[in-house]
DNA sequence: GTAGAAGCTCGAGTACACTCGAAGTCAAGC
DNA sequence: GCTTGACTTCGAGTGTACTCGAGCTTCTAC
């Protein structure tokens, strides 16, 4: 066994997420052609556990597991590079709208906590006269 | 009837909400007092929407609807300036945080993107050569 | 040789935030 | 007077992405 396979444990740990996930992904074919000890134990790659970590980005940044699939399956097809950035792409504006509008929630909430902090110095000032 | 009270559709549709959500918030206590009309129907005044379009606002930026009832609580309850300051800090913290990992993961993303131009633009050399 | 840790599969369960459907009421217009 | 449309309640259903539990195997250490 070359020294860069990993247990399901380390490899959960390594891309920063639980072995149910790992398992999870490989039953949605987002993770593929994962090895397998003689005794049915997975054997994860260096290569397999950089993988894991981009589907944990494009997750936590909001893709859904569905476009994911379709972005895997397009991986495995040659002459989709086109495609596949499309992807990509749109996703990115996806993620863009959604900074901005946080950007906007953010001063939202912060014009807030100003409006209770002026509020709340205003107490202090009136309790001490 | 004073001119500012909206119906539940003309409710959903200022605030940016469905009509369901509407009656699911008030449901859960995040929207009290609404007034009705002799019929059982309701009638929002510009402060109700004013207050869904906030309770939206923080949903969208990630607030949990938990999170939301202990606010609103809260705001029934005289003298919780304070707490009610420090839930907003901490959500405003979270969503900062949100934002930052947000920011790493875009600049994955348009690395990668520009991985694949560069590999499009190497392919459609090659076809020219 | 046995305890304990780590792995396996499979189907079911969970959490969250809505969202829908059935059955009914009510006012306005024809 | 009857249809239409907007509203009502209530309980049940939905979608997403995991997450768990049961029952089993397998390896290592004592």
């Amino acid at each position: 066994m070359p020294q860069d396979m990993h247990t399901i444990q380390e490899a959960a740990d390594a891309a920063g997420v639980t072995i149910a996930t790992l398992r999870y992904y490989e039953q949605e074919g987002l993770l593929r052609d994962i090895q397998r000890l003689p005794n049915g134990h997975r054997r994860y790659s260096d290569q397999d556990i950089a993988w894991v970590e981009f589907l944990s980005c494009m997750r936590e940044s909001g893709m859904p597991i569905q476009a994911l699939k379709r972005y895997v399956s397009l991986c495995y097809q040659p002459g989709t590079g086109r495609e596949r950035c499309d992807l990509l792409t749109d996703h990115r504006d996806v993620v863009k709208d959604k900074m901005a509008a946080l950007q906007i929630q953010l001063e939202r909430i912060e014009s807030k906590i100003a409006w209770y902090e002026d509020a709340l110095a205003a107490q202090a000032l009136e309790a001490n006269a």
